[in-house]
DNA sequence: AGCACGCCGACT
DNA sequence: GTCGGCGTGCTC
């Protein structure tokens, strides 16, 4: 007898218990068996439908009874594990932190598209005449559908149902003209098979080399006559060419049957032919889809390392072999060749037999180390992130999984990698905050990077030119080992910074943009006119940040959410940069129903407009996440760069990621503080950071670089930090001020937020959900501090009414223990239109 | 989540 | 009275 404790994949904290398919309800326990069945996919009834759910345990059950009846399994949906047994702890530990149901965590460690459900669906029985006597000829939309395909969705249906149609449809099941029926989707990706051509006849004639000539086939057909004794037809011996041509481009012995085809359309009938007398085996192969369709550059390996690159990789060497827990922050000025140092420490771990998990930021994974790593590592190297197609996903997994590959490069997701021994885990960017998930399951991916390095023992690098205080404050407390790196590469020196003020107006007449000052112009000019490249950050896109109406002085605010529309001109189309709401640009003002709107503010797109008057002649090209969307878009842009067919970038912060621009010489923020005036405590951090990032593009090749920072707030600490190249002085001036009123990492935060579409039950939530935490705080002498409860600092979005409720502990376990309590009394708490987001650690306090 | 159960108002 | 509105609570 064997119970499974299952995950289902809703949102429910408890797992559940089910036994065995009845055809497998012989099997015993054993330990073997609990490895086997752990880590595999059910379809499970849970109430009267069916989900899917994930094993996460099997044991044999007591002999106390059950206060349930305990269901069986409906039926396995995969022969083989999708995650390993020892990673069930780790899912445990993550659900419980972050306080996220365990079956939904595992649906998103997963490729997307495992988690099928039952539907429930109406199933005509009956022809017209008969619907039509019972509804006495006029159908409604639904039923007419239901007429014309035989089947339909309820549940779609039901939501435009009215009492009449309900009472219809009654009707028809009474007479049973329609069912209804519980319908399984399937698996929305599934592996791809292959046919393919193998030799067997170890003696049989090749072809003749690269000789496609007429007299060539007819010798080589003369020849395979012979050696069979009868005589082939030309269609067969052109099928033979073309099979060996395929397998001499992809080894192996064997070839795929739409590659010979593509050499030879009609090589699929004599190929059986040829098959069935004994000469090539058939099979199906399993297919791997690749995400690695453009050619990307190839590295050479260099032919020698740097100092430090040496003296780093000396301490990082002995903690790989040694299998132990280690975590370290390499702190590394932008260039100094940290790639090079991820590279030969993911080749001694393989050397070692374990794996490799490297994250990156999720826009950075076009850059280079993607090309770094195949050039090194070749097919032993997998990609996962959110730009693959879920097929791509899936086989990429799969590649995982089946330890045919050990290395994983890819975005926050990656960390769930079904690796079965990593012995390095390595956080590229760590400070980048794409890391952390902004919904549902709010997870930060460095995080678990360490976490999940425990738990394997072994090595985690966060790597980073700008590490985030909480992650600096670690290693300076001893918690992780910290490895700087203080030199660039070859000759290239960190290029000079130069700030303009502002708020300080340039003289009249000479100044020819409000937007590029003069200094920052004349540079560019100059860039463009030595033939050099350069890049302009600003970190807002679209054309204009508002639309302000000229008689009321209004902005025009998107209908769903408590923002101003950004204009993009080139679309003209108002857009809202958080629920996506689009309207036209010709639009009136709510307030006052005036006509004369103006744009204020600026975006990249604006810049972009700017830049072509200005510099008429210069090639400019925008990157941002509309420009972006478009991976394929994206990746030629950026070989454009590197091909210098562009001169000028401009880009959100996304081309101040990792990339690698040799000719750069010029970089200019066109806002440095642009982002200071959020209600953030991380704002300044994010500032420095990202200066930091950009400056870091300039001079990366031979020649010395530039950076031009336009800013109101010259004096500010971030930028005079971020100009003078002081991470540390920058570190202790952030720190200071994290004491009072205290912040990460001095206290840990969770955000507890409410969400509803009546702003007055979303506001009396969170009151109540409020001063339940105080008096818990109160009553059992907690060291934590509630703040709140307030309005989000965007307090509507896609018509919710967002409130919140901002919790600061020093211990974990306290805060968790806290979250726990909230949790159970939620739902007397808030009112039922009401949801409640846990958000542990929040990166995003808007 | 999604579904059933159960308790109150406005209709035959 | 009862039909159907939605609040409540459970799912092995």
């Amino acid at each position: 007898m064997m119970h499974l404790d299952v995950a289902v994949a809703v949102p429910i904290q408890q797992t559940l218990t089910y036994s065995l398919p009845k055809i497998e309800c012989h099997i015993e326990y054993s330990d073997e068996n609990r490895e086997k069945y752990i880590g595999r996919r059910a379809l499970v009834a849970l109430g009267n439908r069916m989900v899917t759910g994930y094993v996460i345990d099997v044991f044999v059950p007591g002999a106390e009874k059950p206060k349930f009846t305990i269901r069986p399994i409906v039926r396995f949906l995969d022969e083989y594990s999708l995650f390993h047994h020892d990673f069930t702890p780790f899912f445990k530990w993550v659900s419980d932190y972050y306080q996220y149901p365990i079956g939904l965590v595992i649906k998103a460690a997963l490729p997307g598209g495992l988690a099928p459900k039952s539907k429930k669906t109406l199933q005509l029985s009956a022809d017209r005449e008969q619907i039509n006597s019972v509804c006495n000829g006029v159908m409604p939309p639904w039923l007419v559908s239901l007429c014309d395909k035989g089947k339909l969705d309820l549940l779609e249906a039901q939501t435009a149902f009215d009492s009449t149609d309900r009472k219809l449809l009654q009707k028809l099941f009474d007479n049973e003209y329609v069912s209804q029926q519980l319908v399984i989707n399937k698996d929305t990706v599934k592996e791809k098979k292959e046919t393919c051509y193998k030799l067997v006849d170890e003696k049989f004639p090749l072809a003749a080399e690269d000789d496609n000539s007429e007299k060539s086939v007819e010798r080589y057909r003369i020849r395979v006559s012979n050696y069979l004794g009868k005589k082939i037809k030309l269609s067969e011996t052109k099928a033979l060419c073309a099979i060996f041509t395929a397998i001499k481009k992809g080894g192996n012995n064997s070839a795929a049957l739409k590659d010979i085809k593509k050499i030879y359309a009609g090589a699929a009938k004599p190929l059986e032919a040829l098959t069935d007398i004994g000469i090539f085996s058939r099979e199906n192969k399993r297919v791997y889809r690749s995400p690695f369709g453009e050619q990307l550059r190839f590295y050479p390996r260099p032919e020698r390392l740097t100092d430090e690159q040496k003296s780093v990789l000396s301490e990082l060497n002995p903690a790989i072999i040694k299998k132990e827990f280690e975590p370290f922050l390499l702190h590394g000025v932008t260039g100094c060749g940290k790639t090079e140092v991820y590279l030969q420490a993911a080749e001694l771990t393989l050397a070692e037999g374990r794996d490799v998990i490297i994250l990156v930021p999720e826009i950075a994974l076009a850059t280079q180390l993607e090309a770094h790593l195949l050039s090194r590592f070749k097919d032993l190297v997998v990609l996962l992130h959110s730009g693959l197609t879920s097929a791509e996903k899936y086989d990429q997994y799969f590649l995982a999984l089946s330890g045919q590959a050990k290395i994983v490069i890819g975005a926050r997701s990656a960390i769930f990698a079904p690796l079965k021994n990593p012995g390095l885990i390595i956080v590229d960017e760590e400070h980048d905050t794409s890391y952390k998930q902004d919904d549902s399951f709010r997870y930060h991916g460095r995080d678990l990077a360490v976490l999940r390095a425990r738990h394997h023992k072994c090595v985690v690098i966060l790597g980073s030119a700008t590490p985030s205080i909480t992650s600096y404050e670690n290693a300076k407390a001893g918690k992780y080992t910290l490895i700087t790196m203080k030199n660039r590469v070859g000759s290239s020196t960190l290029p000079v910074v130069r700030l303009v003020d502002l708020s300080k107006k340039q003289p009249r007449g000479k100044n020819r943009s409000t937007i590029i000052q003069e200094q920052l112009l004349t540079k560019l000019e100059k860039t463009v006119a030595d033939g050099k490249q350069a890049v302009l950050l600003l970190n807002r896109r679209g054309f204009s940040s508002a639309l302000l109406c000229r008689d009321c002085g209004n902005p025009v605010q998107c209908i769903h959410c408590n923002v101003s529309l950004t204009l993009h001109k080139s679309k003209n189309k108002l857009i809202c940069h958080y629920c996506g709401f689009t309207t036209t640009a010709e639009t009136v003002c709510v307030h006052c129903r005036g006509t004369d709107l103006a744009p204020a503010g600026f975006g990249t797109e604006r810049v972009e407009e700017e830049l072509h008057k200005l510099l008429p002649d210069a090639r400019i090209r925008r990157i941002d996440s509309d420009t972006a969307a478009d991976r394929k878009k994206f990746m030629k842009i950026l070989g454009e760069m590197h091909d210098r067919t562009i001169d000028i970038l401009i880009g959100t912060q996304m081309i101040a990621k990792g990339h690698h621009f040799p000719y750069v010489t010029l970089v200019g923020v066109v806002w440095a503080d642009g982002g200071m005036s959020m209600p953030d405590y991380k704002a300044a951090e994010r500032t420095f950071q990202l200066i930091t990032q950009v400056t870091g593009r300039a001079g990366r090749g031979e020649f010395p670089g530039e950076v031009i920072i336009q800013t109101l707030r010259p004096e500010h600490y971030a930028i005079q930090h971020a100009k003078h190249h002081k991470y540390i002085e920058f570190f202790e001036h952030e720190m200071s001020l994290r004491k009072h009123p205290a912040f990460p990492p001095y206290v840990r935060l969770v955000l507890l937020r409410v969400q509803g579409k009546v702003e007055k039950t979303a506001q009396e939530s969170t009151v109540a959900l409020a001063r339940f935490c105080r008096k818990c705080v109160k009553t059992h002498d907690i060291d934590i501090e509630v703040l709140g409860p307030a309005p989000s600092p965007l307090d509507k979005v896609k018509d919710n009414y967002r409130w919140q409720v901002l919790l600061k502990g020093v211990s974990t376990n306290k805060l968790h223990d806290l979250c726990v309590a909230v949790r159970g009394v939620q739902k007397d708490l808030l009112s039922p239109q009401c949801t409640l987001a846990i958000d542990v650690d929040p990166e995003n306090m808007m």
